[in-house]
DNA sequence: ACAATTAAGACATTTTTTGTCTTATATAAA
DNA sequence: TTTATATAAGACAAAAAATGTCTTAATTGT
């Protein structure tokens, strides 16, 4: 599981929304997106994804954005990666056994699930409460991620 | 880090040698594509990858085809893997971290650091005479990986 | 010399990821 | 009620990565 670019704009989305008054306010998608250096219409569909996890709504009309339906206790980085990606697994054979016929009695495949296993533990582990505690990434309207211009150098 | 189709046939085709003599006996490029049930021509750049990271020895000519160059015993799966994909990473920022300017200072890529390092070591800590102490997996003339057939089924 | 075998790398195909755009809908406020 | 400001939804486009094929050349045993 390599994360992707949308699974690491949800996570910061969040992070935003959490940071932002957690469950009690709402954040527009043009704040969340500069503040994360999200592509504003990417983040649109992120969210949607997000929303239909449950893990945020969404408020349309003017004064419309954002707001975070879990608290940030309650919410685990595995949560918010998998709301994106998909439960994660490390090769084919772990979630899909069907796809070689030696998964069954195969030792590499049984590495692979303890792998998981483990790693899905570990993300479990870290809620986005934990995140904020230690300061980090993004603060609205102050600093902010780098642009994309600034990475390429 | 999912592992791609060329890290899985890079596994297969190390445990089919292993599994054959290990560093002592050469087999031929299409018996260990036919045990592994990988594309002749594919298994060809593959080991070009695994001969370049010294893991396994290309013979040319008649009789030719592939030997293990290090004992089973001392190759880890990790090894194999990453000479194939690269070094794993789960984030971007944790092998590029000017990739992000918040790296330095993020809770989250210190979790992706901490959640690399804790797979790495697992996967370092399977050797492949391990793999094949448990029965598993291509037996060279034998029981074989399924065909592409079978696995759309 | 000949047959068998891999090397090397260009090329093609497919899949995944990333991003944009357009049309429709919802809400707040004038 | 009208208008300005938001997002919804999903089609579409572009880019990147993975997978696989093919062709020409080189190597080795017989
Ligand atoms: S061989 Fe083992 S590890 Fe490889 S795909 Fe089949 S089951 Fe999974
Ligand atoms: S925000 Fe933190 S986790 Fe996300 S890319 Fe930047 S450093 Fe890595």
């Amino acid at each position: 599981m390599r994360l992707t670019r949308a699974g690491e704009y949800a996570v910061r989305c969040v992070m935003c929304l959490a940071r932002n008054g957690g469950t009690e306010s709402v954040v527009s998608r043009q704040d969340v997106a500069a503040c994360g250096d999200i592509p504003s219409h990417f983040l649109a569909k992120i969210a949607q994804q997000l929303s239909r996890a449950g893990i945020i709504e969404i408020l349309q009309g003017a004064k419309g954005g954002y707001r975070l339906l879990v608290a940030p206790e309650k919410l685990s980085l595995l949560t918010v990666i998998e709301a994106m990606i998909g439960e994660i697994f490390l090769n084919d054979c772990v979630v899909r056994p069907e796809s070689c016929h030696a998964s069954l009695s195969c030792a590499v495949n049984k590495v692979w699930m303890q792998a998981r296993d483990q790693l899905r533990q570990t993300l479990a582990g870290v809620t986005f409460a934990k995140l904020l505690q230690e300061e980090s990434c993004c603060i609205l309207q102050g600093d902010k991620f780098p642009t994309q211009d600034e990475k390429n150098a």
